[in-house]
DNA sequence: GAGTCTATATTTAGTTG
DNA sequence: TCAACTAAATATAGACT
């Protein structure tokens, strides 16, 4: 909806509504009658304006009393079965909504993980990182070690010799800190830009931005080892 | 629709026919499900799918059955009245539709009015004009005179004396040229780029464009004088 | 109120993986 | 066939008449 983006909520203001009903009406009315002839299907629309005796309906009387005729030859209990419920399609839409959340999320802490690795990689220590932190950076170090493999498999053919980093333990990398040789391959020196801003990670992982938004976090756990405080890694890097 | 303007016909192709509907159905119900909320309102959709047993319908099967009983409430004689039938829904998207169309079409001929005066106080002569092109002709002068005077009423109180062009008649200047200055007051100086094309005016009268598109001429007309000819100037310049 | 206009929001045809 | 994406087409909220 145009100029501003509206809530959709009960317009409280009984000229607004009106007015949004009847534009909105026929708008519906012409969706219906296009889906009709694109795909030659029978259906109706029933309208129930309030102070209006008749109901407005689409296509017209005869086209909902035959629409209709096929709707009650369906058994009672077949009815509730397929169909398309309001609140199955709600349901459906919150689905959407919380994937697409989901996936911002999981983005976002990327991105985080991300910084957090070149400030190590930097100079500066591990030892603000919570457990959960460090064992996601451990997961994208993975990661990208893996993609620097693959590369170099491909490089094979050159003469340099550069394949041993790859093979390195990653535990033993983050603990020692990485040779100048190491920064220069995960491209370190052309990155560091991006270590503007710096976050205090205890205070992210409690962040207000993540309550109260009716996400069920329960839900979309997925259960990865004891560890309760392993939700994030579990969930967005298993 | 995007990407390319589709005609509004049935889909013959069952792949893409069925991939629309599924986009559409949803479309259709979102917005019925918005148009409640919004309005707080009664209403319900049903679709009957071809290989479907069950219709689909918004926003429930309680919800259809409770909008049916208050549809089935009313007689049948005034259902049939104040009802938005199919019929008379694209009646009046026609109608709309042919008002644009006229009103473009008006539009038109005031710009190309417009070029032929500038033909003609650029010196070219009137001699290929018809009757009904020098009637209009006739009109639109008429019109721009009327907006000079006006400006002059307002710029009465400069010294400058320049009120007698306003009082001129139209058909002597038109049979008669006018003169430099008057030109000038008509802004032809800045105009005379505008002067790019020239146009057939009896082609144009019997331009294909507007034959074969469903425009109804006859019931458009407004009966002024008995000259056939003048249909143009007594539509668009009554 | 009922239309008209127009800047944005939303929908969706066609495309791609 | 399906879902995701994207560019273009449509719908429409708010402003204006």
């Amino acid at each position: 909806m145009p100029r501003k983006k509206m809530k959709l909520a009960f317009i409280t203001s009984d000229s607004e509504r009106k007015a949004t009903l009847k534009k909105r009406k026929k708008g519906l009315m012409k969706k219906a009658s296009e889906l009709s002839t694109l795909c030659g299907i029978d259906a109706c629309v029933i309208i129930h304006s309030p102070n209006e005796s008749q109901p407005e309906v689409w296509p017209n009387n005869l086209g909902v009393q035959r629409v209709l005729a096929k709707f009650k030859r369906i058994p009672e209990m077949e009815q509730s079965k397929k169909m398309m419920t309001q609140e199955s399609f709600i349901r459906q839409r919150i689905a959407k909504a919380n994937e697409q959340l989901k996936k911002q999320l999981k983005n976002n802490r990327e991105k985080e993980m991300t910084e957090v690795m070149y400030q190590c990689l930097s100079g500066r220590g591990l030892q603000n990182l919570s457990m959960v932190d460090q064992y996601d950076l451990n997961w994208l170090i993975d990661q990208n070690l893996k993609e620097i493999g693959k590369k170099i498999e491909s490089l094979k053919k050159t003469p340099q010799r550069v394949a041993p980093v790859a093979l390195m333990n990653t535990k033993e990398m983050l603990g020692n800190g990485m040779h100048r040789e190491e920064e220069k391959l995960l491209g370190v020196d052309l990155a560091m830009d991006a270590m503007k801003r710096s976050h205090g990670f205890n205070e992210w992982m409690n962040n207000p931005l993540y309550e109260n938004m009716g996400f069920d976090w329960d839900k979309m756990m997925v259960p990865f080892g004891d560890n309760h405080n392993l939700m994030w890694s579990s969930f967005f890097f298993p």
